[in-house]
DNA sequence: GCTCCTCACGAAACAAACTTGCAACTCGCG
DNA sequence: CGCGAGTTGCAAGTTTGTTTCGTGAGGAGC
């Protein structure tokens, strides 16, 4: 796994290509120049730093989960028994490890994790907490919510009106 | 707000595709070509096919909220008082319309809605707890989870392993 | 059984984008 | 005032994406 480098100071031209990547990463450098008002080999010196700095952790195609044949997003409460770290690290590896588990979040609270699911039936669902939930002693109870509408969907980061034009 | 098409099918070259640019869609086509066993004229149509159908929402940059100042990510569950059809319309829209939601659904269960929210200090978040909940008057309750560990994030479809070599 | 039509593929030519080397510039510091 | 680190823009070279064209594999209809 690349290790994240040291930090790096980031200036508003940065988070201007930064805001544009994150809409649509296939925007061409010298679009981005000229929005930015810097050259496209300086718009690509600045994308490379912040990748190999983990600003940028990732390039990838969001996919519409009904379109292939996931139509279900499910959210997950789950509450454990024992919190001890090698539990804690065992149930973080085993729900990273299954790829119908979108998003984990080990957070605190009423519940120690929050998962976001994607599933095709409701019977794959419950095969699922079969296998994560039922299957782990673990496990204390969760709680299910379905989503009827995934009103806003995407990892977008807010980075401020910092953007520059002159 | 590009309409999504008709449906479309997907065989399982598409899903091979989609699969590697879930991952990293920097890959060049003849890569993925090489992958799939196919073209790389062959390869370009079915992403542009798959990107008119709306089966690829997005190709954006995946950037970490702690490396550029927003090291706190919040999970809300939002509960309201009234269903109406005009009141959940418009706490969809005023949701979807607040960059810090990074993810909003509309749910079945305990809550109404769940929040996904990105903040740089936790007075901002309070700042937005003011605004967003305390704000409005048809929010019956709210509860707030912290995030500890991101421990596992993104927005990666599960294909299963349709993707064929030959 | 034959033809026509449609569709997707691959090879090659073309256009566009990315990448690198180099000289000049700015800024901070001794 | 001069030096060094860091960044920029320009231009050339390379890789990649895109288009065009011809070919071959199914299906429908005669």
């Amino acid at each position: 796994m690349a290790k994240t480098n040291p930090e790096i100071a980031l200036d508003s031209f940065d988070l201007a290509i930064l805001t544009i990547l994150q809409n649509d990463n296939a925007t061409p450098q010298r679009m981005i120049g000229e929005a930015v008002n810097l050259s496209a080999p300086a718009v690509q010196r600045r994308i490379k730093r912040m990748e190999q700095a983990g600003v940028i952790q990732a390039n990838c195609a969001i996919v519409d989960p009904a379109k292939v044949g996931q139509p279900i997003t499910i959210f997950v409460e789950v509450e454990v028994i024992s919190e001890t770290a090698e539990l804690i690290d065992a149930a973080k590896a085993e729900f990273s490890a299954t790829p119908e588990v979108q998003q984990c979040y080990y957070v605190t609270g009423e519940a120690d994790f929050i998962l976001v699911i994607v599933a095709a039936t409701m019977a794959d669902y419950e095969a699922l907490t079969r296998r994560l939930f039922f299957g782990n002693s673990n496990v204390k109870k969760f709680r299910t919510f379905f989503a009827m509408d995934r009103v806003k969907v995407g990892l977008r980061v807010p980075l401020g009106d910092k953007a520059r034009a002159s």
